[in-house]
DNA sequence: TCTGGGGTCCTAGGACCC
DNA sequence: TCTGGGGTCCTAGGACCC
């Protein structure tokens, strides 16, 4: 059996940790730049806001309804998603079984296999309760015989908070019935836009009971292969999607933006490759790895003058790194020229990015014959440059590549302090 | 005018090997 | 002039997730 535990509006409710008088009051959290809404309050949602709207569309509504608005403070959430799983893996894991998958930010998979049938709800009840009362983020929790079965428990405990109090368990064949029958195929974990037009349209199935019922073999045709078998036998209780080991690392890391503004000459474009190379060679440094490849790719939406319309286009390079490497220089050294080449003249820049691909463990590294070597000065400086950077503050120490000016940096206007990850933005109870 | 960011897995097809 | 069979590895692209 798979317990799925998921926060409960995660981005608003670390928002609302902060703000006790947006209780019972509606509130969103904006993607980056303050384009979409990402997150909403269950008094958002009955309001009437789309999940993924555009702030611009959605000004009206916030407007009439009063809606709380927050950019993304990741910071925040960020430390407040690791408190819920320090508390999930205090209640779950023991010595011999490490039971805690953290699959997202905001959620985790459960093995509770050791557990008797009777155990499971007072179990559930017991992670809601402790989760809240430790962290102060409100969660649900969903069990059942797979993966895909506990989203499906856990959608319904979510959705009817009232009957569920957050909470439900599928430990028979009836409760997976009464489930399965009130869930659409479109709700479904693993079932997209995509295939649910074609599931509907197509085959005339609408609800996840529907589609238990569909022979494997036609489900390997028509579902994307053994995607879609594992979905009929997960529907079945069957499990195939077993947990993740924690230890797993990244197989690619990535950093890409949107640029504050439309940003039109080349110099600014690379100063923001820069940044998000240094950023994405953090990461790889992080766990311990080196890359072999980088991509670079710009998006650009029509050229200066023109009239406006919303087709953005994407322009990608590609290079194979000579020898795996983590260094932040060589990286930027790399990525550079790739930008170069992509750049056109009178085109209005939207955004950029970099992928680091190909990665392998850093302590295994393959000699090459034809690099020349100073792998060993090299760790040692960005070594140093990651604890300043780590204890400081993020860029205090940086690269030149990177510019000073940083017109194309992201809008964040109406981010909350960071009161759990920096002592200038500690919470104020009372002044003096 | 304004439309996020960062991942995973799978498959098909081409290059290459003996 | 004739030119197989059975593999592996890599990449691009599609689909999905939160």
């Amino acid at each position: 059996m798979f317990a799925i535990v998921d926060c409960n509006s995660f981005y608003c409710s670390c928002e609302r940790l902060f703000r006790p008088d947006l209780h019972n009051k509606p509130v969103v959290v904006l993607s980056n730049n303050d384009g979409c809404i990402v997150s909403r309050s269950d008094e958002a949602k009955r309001a009437g806001i789309d999940m993924g709207a555009p702030l611009f569309e959605s000004r009206q509504l916030i407007k009439e309804k009063q809606v709380a608005v927050f950019s993304s403070n990741y910071h925040l959430y960020g430390n407040l998603s690791m408190r819920v799983m320090d508390t999930l893996r205090a209640l779950a894991d023991d010595e011999v079984h490490r039971c805690v998958e953290v699959y997202s930010v905001d959620e985790a998979f459960i093995n509770v296999d050791h557990l008797p049938v009777g155990h499971l709800q007072p179990f559930a009840e017991k992670l809601r309760d402790v989760v809240v009362g430790w962290t102060g983020i409100p969660v649900s929790v969903g069990i059942a015989p797979s993966k895909v079965l506990s989203k499906v428990a856990n959608r319904i405990a979510k959705k009817d908070k009232q009957k569920t109090q957050c909470v439900m368990v599928l430990d028979n064949d009836e409760k997976v019935q009464q489930a399965l029958m009130a869930t659409d195929v479109a709700d479904l974990w693993g079932i997209g836009r995509r295939y649910a037009r074609k599931l509907k349209d197509l085959y005339g199935i609408n609800t996840a009971w529907q589609l238990k019922h569909m022979p494997i073999e036609w489900a390997r045709k028509n579902l994307g292969g053994i995607v879609g078998v594992r979905m009929i036998k997960e529907l079945n209780g069957e499990s195939c999607i077993l947990l993740k080991n924690p230890l797993e690392k990244k197989k690619m890391i990535a950093t890409t933006r949107m640029f504050g503004k439309p940003v039109f000459t080349l110099q600014e474009i690379k100063e923001a490759v820069a940044t998000y190379t240094a950023r994405a060679a953090e990461k790889l440094r992080r766990q311990n790895s080196a890359a072999t490849t980088l991509d670079v790719f710009v998006v650009y939406n029509g050229i200066e003058g023109q009239p406006y319309t919303y087709e953005p286009k994407h322009l990608y390079n590609h290079f194979l790194l000579l020898k795996p490497t983590s260094d932040t220089a060589q990286l930027i050294k790399t990525a550079l020229p790739l930008v170069e080449s992509l750049y056109r003249k009178g085109a209005k820049y939207l955004k950029a990015g970099v992928v680091l691909g190909g990665l392998v463990p850093d302590d295994a590294l393959q000699g090459n014959l034809f690099a020349t070597s100073n792998v060993h000065q090299n760790r040692a400086l960005m070594q140093a440059l990651d604890n300043i950077n780590f204890s400081m503050r993020d860029d205090m120490v940086k690269f030149a590549a990177s510019g000073l000016s940083r017109n194309w940096k992201m809008r964040q206007e109406m981010r909350s302090k960071r009161f759990t990850t920096r002592w200038d933005e500690l919470y104020l109870i009372k002044d003096k």
